[in-house]
DNA sequence: CGAGATTCATGTGAAGTATACCTTTAGGCTTAA
DNA sequence: AAGCCTAAAGGTATACTTCACATGAATCTCGTA
């Protein structure tokens, strides 16, 4: 411990980076350019031009798979058009609100309280009636006196949870409304969701529909190609690694987020380990770090219950050997640890709800079979490696000791 | 042997309860004139 | 007298519980060949 070469920053400072610009690769990033989505562009941005004129657009529906660039084009038309609005002095207001964050827009009050805290309105986050709510939030749109652009991104989160009374009422805002208009831009990943819906509500929704397709293994090198020349810096990635990344990518729907992050995060470990240059490897081993992160994240933020559960359920499956995991067992040890760790046990019916959750999240596979004169369960089974199944057991035991 | 009844272990829907938080209101206290 | 604080009253959303009924295929039952 002498001196400055000694203080241990001091390597890392000396290490060249090999990114130029990380950002470019992050995912709220808007580019100027989007490629291979020109098609689709225009067409909504013709459907939302007349708020330019002061006249209503049409309500739009987008749909398309996760990565398909669907919240990306739309933001960017919504910046294109903020500037031009500002600019010509047009009163128009655009709001993006995502409705998957849990404990901010998954239910009709936090929604609607939500948007109405985008017009400066100040909305406790529970205790109002939602009539009030709605009361408040009409009233600023009111005031607001122009055109506003509703986005409503991974509206389908939102109606399987909330229900389509939400889009009913806020198309039929529109009508009551004397001194503005809204228009609708709703999002979402499940194509065929919209069958489920009120026809009411989507007829109303659904004035308009685009559609965002998957890209391909060509168009994903095509933006990755884009993208890495701004990020990086020259000659550091290595041989077919931008080709290995779209092709990974492809595979999954063809997903441009997931494509990125995986050549973020392939980026950061080379660098980490003091290489040059980004091989192969690096991404594959992106792979798996980007998969566990977002799994043990995902169980880290989860309540205590939920926690409690997925516990039981990873002693299940060590303990019996059992093929088949049941509901059943799965409460039985989960009271046995509630009463060890002082937590209050849930009952049977809640724990069911848990499991079918857990099984949304697709951090486990649940499914309802009938085992004949054995009655009927859930079959359920963990999805994830034992590497991380270990992870994870530690991580809970942590949280749910500690 | 096969059609229909039975059965099990839990799924699932509806309605009720507990909790946490919100606003409003009224009474009591403080303060300034 | 006006202003401010506090506690109580009245209301809501959400997570959870309670109750009751629904499921659906393996198994049982019993009539029939």
């Amino acid at each position: 411990m002498k001196k400055e070469e000694n203080n241990i920053f001091e390597q890392f400072l000396k290490k060249e980076s090999l990114f130029k610009d990380k950002k470019v690769l992050q995912s709220g990033y808007i580019p100027d350019e989007i490629n291979h989505r020109d098609e689709q562009i225009t067409q909504i941005a013709n459907i939302l031009a007349p708020a330019l004129r002061m006249e209503k657009p049409s309500n739009v529906f987008i749909y398309g798979k996760t990565g398909t660039g669907k919240t990306l084009s739309v933001r960017y038309l919504a910046e294109q058009m903020k500037t031009l609005a500002y600019n010509k002095k047009i009163s128009l207001k655009i709001i993006y609100a995502n409705c998957k964050l849990k404990k901010i827009a998954d239910t009709e009050y936090r929604l609607i309280a939500q948007l109405a805290r985008e017009f400066g309105k100040e909305i406790p986050p529970t205790g109002l009636p939602t009539d009030e709510v709605y009361n408040i939030f009409f009233q600023a749109l009111e005031e607001e006196k122009g055109t506003i652009i509703f986005i409503l991104d991974e509206i389908d989160q939102l109606i399987k949870k909330a229900g389509d009374e939400i889009i009913y009422n806020l198309t039929r805002i529109n009508s009551e409304l004397k001194e503005s208009q809204t228009t609708l831009v709703g999002i979402s990943n499940d194509l065929i969701f919209s069958n489920n819906l009120d026809p009411r509500v989507k007829s109303s929704l659904s004035e308009e529909e685009v559609i965002f397709p998957p890209y391909n293994a060509v168009q994903l090198q095509n933006i990755l190609k884009r993208r890495a020349k701004e990020a990086f810096k020259d000659g550091v990635l290595g041989e077919g690694v931008l080709q290995k990344c779209a092709a990974y990518a492809a595979r999954e729907h063809g997903d441009a987020r997931r494509a990125l992050e995986l050549l973020r995060v392939a980026g950061e470990l080379a660098e980490r380990k003091g290489h040059n240059i980004i091989t192969m490897n690096n991404i594959d081993e992106a792979e798996n770090i980007i998969e566990k992160d977002r799994v043990l994240e995902l169980i880290k933020n989860q309540p205590k219950q939920f926690q409690a559960t997925l516990y039981s359920i990873i002693i299940n499956k060590n303990n019996s050997k059992n093929k088949f995991i049941q509901t059943g067992d799965v409460y039985d040890t989960y009271r046995q640890f509630c009463g060890k760790i002082g937590l209050r046990p849930l009952t049977q019916r809640r724990i069911s709800d848990i499991i079918a959750e857990l099984d949304m999240m697709g951090i486990i596979n649940a499914k309802v079979i009938s085992k004949g004169r054995f009655g009927r369960t859930r079959d359920i089974n963990l999805i994830l490696p034992v590497s991380i199944e270990l992870k994870i057991k530690k991580i809970l035991e942590d949280d749910l000791f500690g």
